[in-house]
DNA sequence: TTAGGGTGTGGAACTAGTTCCATTGTTTTG
DNA sequence: CAAAACAATGGAACTAGTTCCACACCCTAA
């Protein structure tokens, strides 16, 4: 067996030295020295394609930095997760030989040993693209997760809430063992998918809004703002202005428009006022929904004097239905949404609402899903925010 | 020194069995037996918290899966790899072992074997937030890179203009090896931001449109749509339908605008108009950049028949002032914007401006990195794709 | 003078995969 | 019928880190 390079048995091996000098020989044709192999590679292609050896640069790693540094690799790897027992000056002498060599110690190999990606998965579904609600929950999930060195993985499911649970084709990233630590669940969750992510028994936060129809059997950590509290506060505010004939407008076959029906029919009652709500079938989209129950609302007998949209796309549509029919927002009717999207402040005038914070929301996201990380047999919880009416130029006072 | 478990000497050693039994029972005291530490830290914890040792659960591994199926650990690597190199039968009782174990391979470890990590990181940074724009290329990113099976990792880099280079704090995603493969750069990019960039050595694709300030000199791989072209058509769609007196309204000191003014300009040009070009100063954002535009247009003593705006946002501003003052779109003034947002279609009437196809930048910009990741080597590129011009309700034949 | 405590350091074993050399058994070829 | 070619398989060495035991060394106390 030819050997192919320099004889390498000087100090490489000195922890052998224990052993009989023959054992140590036996030991030398057995194993192959570290990187030989590689080594031989590279020669025999460096031949082929005339190239010089060196022209495959093997990348620095601890043994390397040991080795200038004349120290042992565990002091390096001490030295990187600033453990105190390291004297001053090998310190320093280690810092100065990662920076002449330039060293960067491998994220992956040290994910292995932690057995910890430090890796959350941002999951949303194709059902809701990236809405520009999920895209601000996006951003406080990030904000949250880059502040305590998390990286956040952003991927997107394709389902319909008719598919069987098995069927659904979860990302790849969540079918792999070790990428990522655990889920961030955004966009409408049907009982389907939840079914589906809790098979794979990887942890998970929910935004909870919406979540649809749960019979509240299956139990996972879940995040949300408070619809009900939302639209009571709103319509107490328009009651409060002096109106008394106030209309909801929303479709609530949807959980989340039908919680904040009911907080309207609650502050509603309390005033021992009559609630009335005004739904279409067949709406294209909520612009669309807006747009005929403004129709609906121009055509009642007794007009009301407010409306309280179940969202603010909805309000939108209503306003420009209005506005066609020659119908001043809010001289005639004052109307109220709901989201505070960013467009809400762009409209003319305009729209006063019920601020969700939805960055807000990620970042608890995010800190339950460490807090559910740390701590795996915690009991599951549900956090709800609380939203803020905003004030703004749709309302007028009676 | 107490040997804690059941004597491990069986077989897991018989590779040592040509050295001689001295030398072995010599090795058996100075090597920890595979798991042994572990196994003796865990009796310790069990001991302390009185739970049993099976508590922490051994991750399954292929040799696990090779002991199951009777096979060597580099039959179950081929098996993964679906190497034709196994035969039928062997293939089988090792698929029935993985099945029965739920052996799931671990990514990490295989990442580091590979030198891939095939994770892509999207950075945006905080300058943009997650506009609406951007999260549409973020999407195109993700279904390029799903169907390929790599993975998105979403980042927000916080810098202004006027940071120095090496003061720019880049998220730790771009400082560690080995986490991510490449960058996709979108948002606003300063020089400083790229010069930045480019110091850390890490393969990246840029969104072209949004880049300011380059004097030509550095190169790198660009995906960007074609401003130019998109208002040169837009302009001479209008000329078709009878207008000649043509204003365009934008921001010019943000290059992209610059150049869509100059498809504009081109346009007037060739048809022997003269072009106008109108601007404000300290407007707060697009829309007040429209909003002032417009009020400057209707004090001009011979007013424009049609607008050209810079963007939709300041076309949506444009149009905001031009009806407060009763102007209607587009009976009295035609108006063009640009980007087809979400929200031009829900204009009334609907927004007519240049779409740009904004999934198929991400989905080209992922495209292009994963060329570039596999040909390091390969020249610089740079890939205009085209936009479309879409006829809505804003423009009114003379 | 020896035992004991503390700090600093080296390095084997570890993680969980992939790679490739060596070996065995089978088939084809000279 | 031997030699060569080939397919299937086992497993050590490999990747690039972390962990922890063992040991050296110094200082202090009995």
């Amino acid at each position: 067996m030819p050997k192919s390079t320099e004889d390498p048995g000087h100090g490489i091996c000195n922890v052998r030295a224990d052993f009989s000098v023959v054992e140590y020989a036996r030991l030398a044709t057995i194993r192959r020295e570290p990187g030989s192999r590689q080594n031989q590679a590279k020669m025999q292609k460096a031949q082929e394609t005339d190239l010089a050896v060196e022209a495959v640069p093997k990348r620095t790693t601890i043994r390397d930095v040991a080795r200038t540094a004349g120290v042992g690799i565990g002091t390096i790897s001490r030295v990187l997760n600033s453990s105190s027992q390291v004297s001053r000056e090998t310190r320093a002498r280690v810092l100065e030989a990662i920076r002449r060599l330039g060293f960067r110690p491998n994220a992956q190999a040290r994910r292995i040993l932690r057995r910890r990606s430090e890796i959350v998965c941002f999951l949303l579904s194709n059902r809701d693209f990236l809405h520009p609600f999920h895209a601000r929950i996006l951003q406080g999930v990030e904000s949250y997760a880059s502040g305590l060195k998390q990286h956040v993985l952003f991927a997107v499911l394709h389902y319909s809430p008719r598919t069987a649970p098995e069927k659904i084709d979860l990302p790849s990233v969540l079918q792999e063992h070790g990428l990522i630590d655990g889920v961030i669940l955004a966009g409408t969750i049907y009982p389907n998918l939840l079914q589906r992510i809790e098979s794979v028994h990887m942890p998970f936060v929910a935004f909870s809004n919406n979540v649809v129809g749960m019979d509240g059997a299956q139990q996972f950590d879940q995040v949300g703002f408070d619809d009900f509290a939302g639209t009571l506060q709103a319509t107490r505010y328009l009651i409060s202005q002096g109106h008394s004939r106030i209309d909801f407008a929303g479709d609530i076959t949807l959980p989340w428009i039908q919680r904040r029906f009911e907080g309207y029919r609650r502050a509603m009652r309390e005033n021992r006022l009559k609630p009335v709500l005004v739904t279409v079938r067949n709406a294209e989209s909520f612009v669309d929904f807006g747009q005929k129950s403004g129709q609906r609302i121009l055509a009642l007998e007794s007009r009301p004097t407010a409306v309280v949209a179940g969202n603010d796309e909805t309000a939108y549509g209503l306003w420009l239905s209005l506005r066609r029919q020659g119908i001043k927002v809010p001289d005639e009717i004052s109307l109220i949404g709901f989201d505070d999207r960013e467009e809400a402040v762009l409209m003319d005038p305009p729209l006063s609402t019920v601020r969700v914070h939805k960055e807000a929301i990620g970042q608890t996201c995010m800190k339950m899903l460490l807090e559910r990380l740390h701590h795996p047999q915690m009991a599951f919880s549900q956090r709800i925010l609380p939203t803020e009416f905003v004030v703004r130029g749709t309302v007028r006072q009676l």
